[in-house]
DNA sequence: AACACTCTGGAATAGCGTTCCAGTGCCAGC
DNA sequence: GCTGGCACTGGAACGCTATTCCAGAGTGTT
């Protein structure tokens, strides 16, 4: 039987990277950002400090691993779709409920290190584009332009799961910023109040959606289809 | 002479708010974010910790001030252009510009409280949605489109800017990357690959610009002009 | 002249990330 | 079967942080 399937174990569960970053995004999905302390991991671990500080190298890489599981986490989730559009859209709704799901990553896409998880979803994304039929020149434009709308969405959204109260609900939530629109001054913010009411029946994937489509016009109507590549020379 | 234009100044220039936010912006500029500490702050009002939190509430408070004071400059900055896409890229430019020069900016714009500047912005780039003739249903996503897509690019901006050792200049490190991108994994990082050589010669403000074209391109193709209100009508 | 009130800044507190290190238990070589 | 090496542990300690506290200075009003 060779090489008797190593069992060592001192522990029921010995420490491992893998285990650590597993308990910091359930700390971090539990008490946000800022509860995320190595005392509370070693906590939850049953360990001291140390012990993880010999498997992870600070908390930075702590953040990065754990940004890292769900964006990968987000992205397997999503299935491919039949048409170009439909992939990228399912793969921006991966990305979209992932993050949605987890706020806190909204402020680690933003960090320097954070940015290796997004070259995987920059991949994919890069390949729809092509799929898509957009000429070679303009790729890149239509690629990052996905990607940067994505992130830009996610990072707000994850904006408002945080600073709404753990326990309201996401209606109630809109309702409360409708009605804060709404009272705005009229003559500083009057587009901001007419669109106030939109607000109260509004869907967050949805209106994410419509986003992504509208983009995907902007690439297709300009570049694909109808055989017109403006973008393709220059600005 | 009425009411003696107020000079009591027990120092040469008493501590206000004002004054703590910009200091503030001071070091974050220099040393960045993890520069900004009260001890930092206080010694350079000359100062004690105790003063400055008798003019700010805390921490949180100081950098959505900071924020606020980058971001109004920003839009200040960019004039009103002749027709509504030019008053949007230079409204978007301003932004991006404000961004880059601060980059700490791009982790906070993805903060609860920062989300008031954004307001502003917001308000803005409606007007110029509305003036662009999109019919009143596809307004907000229009604009949220846009703003997203800015604020996205604004954090990824400021994560490179960061990632960046302070020394180096922009197109070492557009070259670093796309040499780093071009050694990808042939396989997994096929479109990725392909598109490095574009980053090379690459400007990011062009490219960002190119990307709200991309949007504008979609906005109009789909609502205005051609008079195809599609996206009106749900999803 | 004395009060009230705004504003100051040094000292103190609790908690953070990180480091240090004495120790634990397993495995390889003898 | 012993023993030395080594991967791994976790408690204690360090320097730093945001924040609070408070004794008091300076100014306008009475």
């Amino acid at each position: 039987m060779a090489t008797r399937a190593r069992r060592p174990e001192r522990r029921e569960e010995p420490l491992s990277r893998e285990r650590i970053v597993e308990a910091a995004i359930g700390i971090l999905d539990a008490a946000g950002e800022g509860g995320l302390t190595f005392r509370a991991l070693a906590e939850r671990l049953a360990t001291g400090p140390g012990a993880i500080y010999w498997h992870v190298s600070g908390k930075d890489e702590l953040l990065n691993a754990a940004t890292g599981a769900v964006i990968a986490g987000g992205m397997a989730a999503a299935a491919a779709g039949a048409t170009p559009q439909e992939a990228i859209r399912a793969l921006a709704l991966g990305v979209f409920d992932a993050i949605d799901a987890h706020p806190w990553i909204g402020t680690q896409i933003a960090r320097a290190p954070a940015r290796s998880p997004m070259l995987r979803v920059f991949e994919h994304i890069g390949r729809q584009v092509q799929a898509l039929g957009v000429p070679e020149a303009a790729r890149f434009t239509a690629a990052s332009a996905l990607l940067n709308y994505i992130l830009g969405v996610g990072g707000q959204n994850a904006a408002n799961a945080r600073g709404a109260r753990p326990g309201t609900n996401r209606t109630a939530f809109l309702d409360a910023t409708a009605t804060a629109w709404a009272e705005l001054d009229p003559e500083e913010y009057a587009f901001t109040r007419g669109v106030a009411g939109r607000l109260r029946d509004h869907d967050d994937r949805v209106e994410f959606l419509a986003g992504i489509d509208l983009i995907l016009a902007g690439i297709t109507g300009i570049t694909g289809i109808t055989g017109s590549a403006s973008i393709a020379d220059g600005r």
